[in-house]
DNA sequence: CCACTAGGTTCCATTTTAGAACTAACTTGA
DNA sequence: TCAAGTTAGTTCTAAAATGGAACCTAGTGG
């Protein structure tokens, strides 16, 4: 299976990781979501080659996930925001990063803290129900087929 | 940068995905949490080469994500299981599946749909704070310094 | 005029990957 | 007993992706 194919299964993790699912995107949107917003910032930030981060930012704008906006004309410049459907990565970032934080700090804690302005309390982030508000545990979740799996067994398998 | 430097960074996200941030990693997971235990049926489901998921399995045990458990002798035959540290990505896995199939469906619905054994609900997963229990919003989140950065930096330049 | 900034693009050597074929150590059925 | 099947890999090679340095374009500041 090439990579190019990915995003066809029949499956959302599949789907997502075939935009993102390479090196450097999610490095690239954590940027984005600290305020680095222009190419040199990116690239000195991240440390990747300008090759491969036009190419990435390219597809990230492609896939409406950033936006290029301009800053200034003379000479016409552009800088990279999240749009709504980059936004909604937060989730992922976060959960990425706490995990990081929990398995992999080398023993010296966590690199960032976070508050919530909310509650103003010190907080990491929970996986919660969206019907009953209770902490997930994976074994209390179950899977059934959905309406996107049953419509891609039928164009498939006729 | 080369992708090997990568996990020294001070960023918890940075250091999670120079585990799993490659292309196939995270479906691997994926099928763990669904079940899969063997070399073929991974390699089945998700359609990658033999030599690739042999490497990325391997990889997976020395990160102790995954734990190798005879289950047959004559011949020695092993699966693979998440241990806790594994156990421990589902909120991952979960945000990712939610972004796509919030974005990704094609039209097509969720190809799979969760129920809350608990609540006995069809429901997907919210990020909420670990302190007020509140679902969490991009812009109430503030970072803050914290002490693995500090360390990192006192040996950087100190 | 010269250096500098910002945002890329081009080129090429090195790395990584895909896919097919091969191996090893058994088990099963005819 | 012998061929075929199962399971979990490993080896090989061509093709694709990557990293890094140099170059380009369109300005600004001195």
């Amino acid at each position: 299976m090439k990579w190019d194919n990915i995003q066809e299964l029949p499956c959302s993790v599949a789907r997502a990781l075939s935009i993102f699912g390479d090196r450097w995107t999610l490095l690239i949107l954590r940027d984005c979501f600290i305020g680095v917003k222009r190419f040199d910032k990116f690239q000195k930030s991240i440390g990747l080659s300008r090759h491969r981060l036009a190419d990435r930012l390219t597809k990230l704008v492609e896939h409406e996930i950033l936006r290029k906006e301009p800053y200034q004309e003379k000479p016409l410049r552009y800088e990279y925001k999240l749009t709504r459907k980059g936004v909604d990565l937060y989730p992922v970032l976060m959960t990425l990063a706490k995990w990081g934080d929990t398995w992999m700090d080398g023993g010296d804690g966590p690199p960032l803290e976070y508050t919530h302005a909310k509650c103003q309390h010190k907080m990491t982030v929970e996986l919660c129900c969206s019907e009953c508000g209770e902490e997930i545990n994976p074994k209390e979740v179950i899977p059934k087929v959905g309406p996107g799996l049953k419509a891609y067994s039928s164009r498939v398998k006729p």
